[in-house]
Formats: C-alpha cells, structure tokens, sequence
RNA sequence: GGUUCCGUAGCUCAGUUGGAUAGAGCAACAGCCUUCUAAGCUGUGGGUCGAGCGUUCGAAUCGCUCCGGAAUCACCA
C-alpha cells in the first residue's frame, strides 16, 4: 500500500504542473506532521510553489489543496496558514494503513561484504570505567542497528595487552604483590591488576619528586623518564618484545586475571564480539609494514634508528613508528591490526569506535596507511564520541575521580531496587519469596535501561555531563520509562484476553478514529526512515529519541482511551493492534539500544 | 600558536534535506489513582538558540568574523 506521503507527493506535482505550469520533482514535495496546533494530520510546505504561482502564499496552498481533495478521496479537507497547507486525511486510511504496517516486513538483508565494527579496546592495566561504557554501549547499538539495515555486521575487540603501560601493572606487582592472587584477595581479576598500576603511579610520584629535587630545573616529564622505576618498566617492555620467558609467563597469567575481570563485565553490560584481536599478536604485522615503507623509500629512518611518516607536506608533522630501540608504538600496532583485520572480513568498511581524543591518530592512520600504498585504508571510518565529564571536569585516574563500570551498573541496579520498593509500598504491594529472583533480574535490568538510555540518547559527537551525586533519573525521558510503556502495553493486550504476540485481525472499514489514533500511526510508519537515518549516522541517539517520543504519544492515546472498555468490538480489535503495534515498535528499538523490554514491572 | 569538535530554559538534553508561536525531562508550583500498571497523565511559570554580519520568501539549522569551552599536535596507549 502506497503511503498518503507518496500519493501526494505525486499528485502534488501534477497540481503544479497543471495549476501553475511548472515542473517539480516528486522529492522536491516536502511534508510535515500538522502541528498540534493546526487542524490537519499531514502538512504541505507550498512556499517553494509561490513564485511559480504568482499567488500569495495562502491563494497557492488553497489552489493545490483544492486540486488534491479533488483527485485523491482520502484528503477530507484542508487549511491554509501562511504557506502550510494542513490536509485532513480520512479515518478508513488510517486504519488501512495500520494494517500494512503491521504486516510489513523487515528490511531485506544485503548480499555485501561485511561491515567491521571494533569497539572497546580496553588496555589490559586497569578495569573499565564510565567512557569504556559510552564506548562500549555506542558500539554494539550501532552494530545492531547496522543488523537491522540489512547490513552483515562483524563485530571485533582489540585488546591493548602490550606496551610499558602493562609492564608498569607487572613491575609493581612483582616488588609490592606478595603473589596476590584474585583468589587470595576476593578481588576481580581486573580490580587487581588495576590496584597494581595505581600503587606503581604513586611510588612513580614519589620518585619523579626525588629527582625534581635533586634536579632544579628539569623538566617533568624528563624526571619521570629518569626515574629508576621508569627505566625499569621500559626494560621490562624491551625484555618482553625480545620473547623473555619469565615476563611473558607473568603477562600471560595477569592478562588471564584482566580477561576474567572484562569477560565478567561485558556480560552485565549485554556487550559481546565475533572475534577479540589482541596486540600482541599484530604489533610484529605492523613493524613489518613499516620495513616494507622503508625500503619503497615512502618512509624515513632518522639518525639516532628511529623510523618516521613525514606528513609534513600533507600539513601535518613527522610520525614515529618506530622508537631508537626498536619497539613498535601505538601506531605501529594499529597499522598492523587494521590490515589484518582486513585480510581477515575483506569488509566494506572498517567501523573504528573510539573517542574524539584520537581523531588526530585516526587522520595520520589512513594518511600513513595511503603513503603505504594500501587502498583500503580509505574504508576506514572513526566513529567519534564525546568524552563523558563529571562536574569538576575530567575524570583522573590520578586524583580518583574514574567511576568504575562495575561499581557504577552494581549502583544503578541499587537505586532500582530502591525507586522499585518504594513504589511497590506505595502500592501495597507486597513481594512474595518465589518472586525474588524475578524481581532481581527487574531490578538490574530497569538499572541498565536507567544508565544505558541515559548514555545513548545524546548525541555521539556532544561530550556530555555525568553527575554521579544526582543518579540517573528513572522518570521522565528515561530507559525506565520505556520499559515501562512496553510492560503496560503487554498487560493491557494480555488482559484483553488476546494472545499479545498474535497479530489481532480487524475490520479495516467503516471506524471512527481520533487525532491521537492518527498521530500514533504516523509515529509508528516513521520506524523505517529513523532506523535508516540512525544507520546512516552511525546514532543510537536518533533511535532513543525517537521511542520517548513514541512512548509519550501512546500515554497520551491511552490515557484518555478506554481501550478494554470500547463497545463497540471493531473499534476494540483496531485499538488492540495499535497498542500491540506500539509494543512491537518499542521492543524491536528498544533491543537496538540493548534495553531489555519486561512483560511486567 | 596550528588543527578539529562543541555552545539551545536554572540543570541534563531533543530539534529531520533550512519551514508555522524553538520542544522534552529534571527542579518549582497546581490538579488527576473504588475502572485496563501513577516509574504515568494534565496544566502553570521559565529562552537575546554564545555575539554580530551575510544568503533566503523563511535561519537554532547554511556561510564569514569574533567570544567562550573541550580535545589534540608525545620515543603514552
């Protein structure tokens, strides 16, 4: 069935051509939702029709408004305010449409290469904080929204487990551990690592201060280079490229503590991958890849041995990828992981989620990646977000100020509990023993869907506010909400003694429907072009926003609706398949943001 | 200093390829539970869309110039 949009649209033209004597694109039509304010369910912006028209702005809507009540029987009448011609679609449209809507598909699946999505990257030094989950919630939303476009969607961790920041966890450990273990200390594999980095920062304070002291007037960060601790974890990082047993064997049993540690929180996160890459086994890929510029002479080794990128001419700086020592950088590493990654999915696209701190590493990437001679490297895209700040700014892990993962969704699940008792007291309420269990698993998933709408409703590029003091809400524009609507509208089909995963039948001729009946099937049909847009720009945002405004305009419907209570049965069954239609929507989104739709709270 | 991004109500955020009198939530105030779930609904107050200029029938949206904030420009990752 044609939409009211496409008749018009093509009607539209007509009415130009034939009224005014001028050619219009079907595309160059635009129409609105009527505001509120007007009379009328869909808007015609006749503005771009006036000069054709010689007419004013209101003469030319009504001339067009005219034409189209003529020739199309759905539009039952029409308005003119300024240049917006308001049309009023007639009822048995509306409800026809309902009828395909529900009845629709899903998008066809692409027969394409697959799109790569890594997202997390976490370092294998400390646990994961709130940015990892920004990270980690943005990236598998928008993997399932790239799912739900059609699009084959491989999704890939890269685990930073090399570099000196690991040889810091490893060192400190090794002098002030004692041989703790997760078991003997009760601690998460990547708490303890963590605590570990933390007690080598502050002795590597201490140090820095000595050798200030002892040395007026050098500089920091030359002082911290020359710290006895320092010189040690760089030999320890050199001891480790060269394949020392002793250092890989104690690596190898902490990165075993850190992946327990991540496995444990990916798993309450609701996050998971098709395949994990870890550095250590790409950074050798990617010093061969700059061997290989070396000799083509697009490359340049500087006298003390180190290897450089001179992007000057392109604008920007020389580019280390190799030290004097010979061991690999950052950059290094990911030249290694991304032509691997390619080798591995031949992908059309190499989605890269990390923050907009890197989106200069990401620029020098595909411009070294060029210099290089590899094509594909034009299929990379950084997908950039925002930093998550707390009132006094920036977290720092320095001076304590990092909410951690698992402390922060353990919280939100508390305050669940908490609002959710309330609530049932205020009720009366009251929780049977066999219900505890159940009434557990609510609790975490109302506490996710709080941290998780929270998260992905703003935009990806905005940096964005989080104050810990002021938990994240459970009313208003909330995941709670949500999940809230979509309980109520299981209920009511439940209680309307329908089987609520069936599709209910009903008469799609002769009903009588409201404004608000209408505004909730256009908010519904909008589902296919918000999912395209939000797989277009890569923004789980459009996908939230677009359900809170779903789920405040079906309150509003169903408040006012006695939908059980209709007598008159048809009418009933269409209501019936308009909240169940609301349901499905709101479930199919709501799975996109990774929020969990309950039958009942 | 160079480059990139951001600036909308007291606070947190929406605002579609430029369209009507710029919207929500929180906070404040006033109503609504003997009837389908009140984590809800209805209403009131709250705005120089950072500033200015330009393009346009029309600008929060596009362009230019400023102002403010953030990130980055590491032999850290």
């Amino acid at each position: 069935m044609e939409s009211i949009e496409q008749i018009l649209s093509r009607l539209a033209v007509k009415a130009v051509k034939e009224l005014f004597g001028s050619d219009t694109e079907a595309t160059g039509i635009q129409f609105q939702k009527t505001d509120r304010k007007f009379e009328g369910d869909i808007t015609l912006v006749v503005f771009p029709f006036v000069k054709a028209a010689k007419k004013s702005p209101e003469e030319t809507g009504r001339m067009i408004g005219g034409y189209l009540q003529a020739n199309c029987p759905d539009i039952t009448a029409f308005n003119t305010v300024k240049g917006f011609l308001n049309l009023s679609v007639s009822d048995a449209y509306w409800v026809k449409y309902l009828d395909t809507l529900r009845k629709a598909g899903e998008p066809e699946a692409k027969d394409t290469k697959p799109v790569v999505i890594e997202y997390s990257s976490p370092n294998t030094n400390k646990p994961l904080h709130l940015g990892h989950i920004r990270n980690n919630l943005l990236g598998w939303s928008v993997a399932e929204i790239l799912k739900a476009n059609g699009y084959t969607v491989k999704k890939v961790n890269l685990v930073n487990d090399r570099g000196v920041h690991i040889c810091k966890s490893m060192l400190a450990w090794l002098r002030w551990g004692n041989g703790e273990t997760p078991e003997s200390s009760g601690l998460k594999g990547d708490h303890l690592v963590g605590k570990y980095y933390v007690i080598f920062s502050n002795h590597l304070k201490e140090e820095t201060d000595k050798m200030l002291t002892a040395h007026p007037g050098m500089e920091k960060d030359e002082a911290e280079r020359q710290t006895p601790l320092m010189q040690e974890a760089q030999a320890m990082l050199k001891k480790w490229e060269d394949g020392d047993e002793e250092i890989r064997t104690l690596w190898r049993k902490m990165n075993t503590w850190v992946y327990a540690g991540f496995d444990a929180t990916y798993a309450k996160l609701g996050v998971d991958f098709d395949k994990i890459y870890y550095e250590s086994d790409t950074y050798l890929l990617g010093k061969s890849m700059v061997q290989e510029g070396l000799e083509k002479g697009v490359l340049v080794k500087h006298e003390d041995g180190s290897v450089w990128a001179d992007l000057r001419d392109e604008g920007l700086d020389e580019k280390l990828l190799l030290r004097k020592d010979g061991t690999s950088v950052y950059m290094t590493q990911d030249l290694g992981t991304a032509r691997l990654r390619q080798k591995d999915f031949d992908a059309q696209k190499l989605i890269y989620v990390v923050g907009n701190e890197q989106n200069y590493h990401f620029d020098v990437l595909k411009r070294v990646l060029r210099k290089l001679g590899y094509a594909w490297g034009e299929k990379i895209t950084h997908l950039s977000y925002g930093m998550v700040e707390l009132p006094e700014g920036k977290m720092k892990s320095r001076e304590g100020t990092v909410v951690d993962a698992d402390d922060l969704m353990e919280k939100m699940a508390e305050t669940a509990r908490e609002t959710g008792e309330e609530i049932r007291a205020a009720k009366g309420v009251s929780i049977l023993d066999e219900d505890r269990a159940e009434m557990d698993k609510l609790y975490f998933e109302l506490g996710m869907g709080a941290l998780k709408y929270f998260i992905l409703k703003v935009d990806p590029v905005k940096n964005m506010l989080f104050n810990p003091k002021e938990s994240i809400d459970f009313n208003g524009n909330t995941g709670p909400f949500l999940q809230y609507t979509h309980a109520r509208i299981r209920s009511l089909l439940r209680k309307s003694g329908c089987n609520p995963d069936e599709l209910i039948a009903y008469q799609t001729e002769g009903l009588n429907i409201s404004d608000k009946e209408k505004s909730l099937i256009q908010n519904l049909a909008a589902y296919p072009a918000v999912l395209k847009q939000a797989g277009e720009q890569f923004s789980p945002a459009l996908i939230a926003n677009y359900l809170y405004d779903l789920a405040k305009d079906f309150n509003g419907f169903y408040q006012d609706t006695n939908v059980l209570r209709e007598e008159n049965e048809q009418l009933k069954a269409f209501r019936l398949a308009l909240v169940q239609q609301t349901g499905v929507t709101l479930k199919k989104g709501l799975h996109l943001l990774g929020i969990s739709a309950p039958e009942k709270m």
